[in-house]
DNA sequence: GGAACTATGAGACTATAC
DNA sequence: GTATAGTCTCATAGTTCC
């Protein structure tokens, strides 16, 4: 279900994306001190130098990741070259250490402390940081303002500004983290008003921001609501000082602005997140075990269905939500899912209870449990019904009923070959050792035998009859064979996902306003055209060109009554997109997603780097993009 | 130049034995 | 409870072919 396929119809996609490309940006501008008008992706001098010694940017990138300034990685590389990194990481320690803030320092200070961050943390963090990257001390500012204040219990009940919620929605997730001892007497609602503006200030809040926080969130509010109040002023302030030149318009209506904004709390989200990641490998707390059997809440053929649950406050829709990914992702990963997704139980399910394939993922939405139903007629449950012509030549040493996970890419012909001359000439019972190596291959490749000593990949189609998807769903139009296996590889099982989403049958009768992210080939589309809940209006947010033609030509084959409408990028979808669209449809029952999974699978033997990773961190977007539907639903209500 | 092909483990979980 | 072996994984990068 993820859209992020490398190879998908000559999308090679770059994902330097607008919104990254803004954000190198407003680091370039913030550094040189010059406002850069958004859009135009300009290197500054000294990144115009790095980037042109290609054979050592790994190593820049490696401790770039590390938080350390590029100028200052650059000069620790030139120093002991690239390669004792021991050595580099020393040097850059050194650096960070050694650097003080001096009188050429004065003006980045007084910049900082302008937006409203204290002298002394200022200081503190350019010390740290280092003068010359502006982009990594306001992070470590935005992080600082955290972790030095009490986090938020709740959301602003009030607020009153869906940006506002939406940030508070993700402050929370690290409340219990960042609570400090210290703090925990003016926690409370009840401390008195005077005692609230006295501890603000000794945090290192002006009188002022204190003054206007108690004003705007009431006098009885807690110190987490008054700093949570105060942090999110101070980042719009932050965004406002480094784009000085762009229209001062309210924040609601200006998207370029709530865009920014949003992209200056995405830099600081994630970083929080990762450090949540971290503490919660290093103490193994709260760890997450993957069921066995790996049912959910119940399947067809289980009889111990759990029907009920307690949803938290913050999870009830509308809209309905459905996310989807990996089960088997690294640790930590589904923790974080499920504490940015409202702190909801994942439900793990695995799709060889629904179909010949195994299918481990996770999903976590606020669907009604009872009354739900399986798709008729049922899936083939086994390789022999799913492919009956295997039988014949399926060697008794073969004891397989299910086949593993379809990936995205197929055995080679070598391989095939290999293992037939492995076999040639061994009758029925050839050694355990050779039994051992066609099965391991077999069973990694997904193979089924199709004649005497003679295995074979699956066909793309028959990839598809196994996820659920009509026949030929992937084919012409343009694809090539390779980009359907990966497309396939990518999306949901069908019957697994109509078995959750059955439940919205008797909800909406007259059919589904639904938004679809990470839309691949269309999985959850054609799950509800196939439970029989007509689709009224689809935004099918999808990066691939190829798989958006794969949902255009299914949407107009199953003659769809409603309108299809398809945004290439996630990103491109803001407040203003949303609220335009939910206006002009009345809003969206269900929004589906399942954001890309290749940093975390564990296919990947490159990149696979948690929610921090490349694409993988798109899970962030959709837990945007929910917060912001939320929001406008709840207002429109 | 694009499609097809091929080689490439690590990490996490599970089962089993002790 | 611990150690070990076995098993599985929505992939990536480089090369070859057409």
């Amino acid at each position: 279900m993820n859209s992020n396929s490398s190879g998908g119809g000559g999308d090679n996609f770059d994902w330097d994306t607008e919104d990254e490309l803004e954000i190198d940006n407003y680091a370039i501008a913030s550094h040189s001190g010059v406002t850069i008008p958004t859009g135009e992706a300009v290197l500054g001098s000294a990144e115009a130098s790095l980037s042109a010694d290609s054979s050592n940017s790994k190593v820049i990138d490696h401790f770039v990741g590390m938080g350390f300034s590029k100028e200052m990685v650059a000069k620790a590389i030139e120093e002991n070259g690239e390669e004792n990194s021991n050595l580099i990481l020393e040097t850059l320690l050194q650096y960070s250490a050694s650097s003080s803030p001096s009188s050429s320092n004065s003006k980045l200070i007084d910049h900082f402390v302008g937006m409203g961050f204290s002298e002394q943390m200022v200081i503190k963090v350019v010390q740290e940081n280092g003068e010359g990257n502006t982009d990594s001390i306001l992070e470590t500012l935005l992080t600082y303002s955290a972790l030095e204040k009490p986090a938020p219990m709740q959301q602003h009940a009030d607020s009153g500004n869906c940006s506002s919620d939406y940030e508070g929605s993700f402050l929370d997730d690290f409340s219990d983290i960042y609570s400090s001892s210290e703090t925990e007497e003016f926690m409370n609602p009840d401390s008195d008003e005077e005692s609230k503006l006295l501890f603000l200030t000794k945090m290192g809040y002006s009188e002022a921001e204190a003054s206007i926080a108690m004003e705007r969130c009431g006098p009885d509010s807690s110190i987490a609501e008054l700093t949570d109040f105060i942090c999110a002023a101070q980042m719009a302030k932050a965004a406002d000082a480094l784009f000085p030149l762009e229209d001062k318009k309210p924040f609601c209506n200006d998207s370029n602005h709530k865009k920014r904004r949003n992209l200056d709390y995405d830099l600081w989200k994630r970083k929080k997140q990762m450090k949540l990641q971290k503490r919660l490998l290093d103490g193994a707390e709260d760890a997450l075990h993957l069921p066995n059997p790996m049912i959910g809440f119940g399947v067809p053929t289980d009889i111990d269905q759990i029907t009920h649950r307690t949803l938290p406050e913050t999870a009830i829709g509308p809209p309905y939500f459905y996310y989807e990914n990996v089960a088997l992702a690294p640790k930590g990963v589904w923790q974080t899912i499920s504490r940015f997704l409202y702190d909801m139980e994942p439900e793990f399910v695995d799709s060889k209870y629904f179909c010949a394939a195994a299918r481990k993922r996770g999903y976590v939405h606020n669907l009604p449990l009872e009354n739900r139903f399986p798709l008729l007629p049922f899936p083939p449950r086994t390789i022999h019904d799913a492919f009956p012509l295997t039988r014949k030549w399926w060697p008794s040493w073969d004891t397989r009923t299910k086949l593993n996970c379809l990936q995205t890419c197929t055995a080679s012909a070598k391989l095939t070959d290999r293992i037939r001359k492995a076999l040639e000439n061994l009758g029925d019972e050839p050694p355990l050792t050779v039994q051992k190596f066609v099965l391991e291959e077999c069973r990694k490749w997904n193979l089924v035998w199709v004649g005497r000593n003679k295995v074979a990949p699956l066909e793309p189609d028959e990839v598809e009859m196994l996820l659920g998807f009509p026949r030929n769903h992937t084919r012409g139009g343009g694809i090539s064979r390779t980009d359907r296996y990966k497309s396939l590889g990518n999306s949901f099982q069908v019957d697994t996902v109509a078995y959750h989403l059955s439940v919205l049958k008797d909800m909406f009768p007259g059919g589904i306003n639904l938004l679809s992210l990470f839309s691949g080939i269309g999985g959850a589309e054609v799950a509800l055209h196939r439970l029989g809940i007509p689709l009224k209006n689809v935004v099918s947010v999808e990066i691939s060109e190829v798989n958006r033609n794969i949902v255009r030509s299914w949407w107009e084959q199953t003659n769809q009554k409603g309108t299809l409408i398809d945004i290439p990028d996630v990103q491109q979808l803001n407040g203003d997109r949303l609220e335009q669209l939910m206006n002009t449809f009345g809003g969206f029952d269900l929004v589906v997603g399942g954001s890309p999974c290749n940093n975390l699978a564990g296919s990947n033997r490159h990149h696979r780097d948690g929610l921090e990773g490349k694409e993988s961190s798109l899970f962030f977007d959709y837990c945007r993009i929910l917060e912001l539907v939320k929001c406008i639903s709840a207002r429109n209500q």
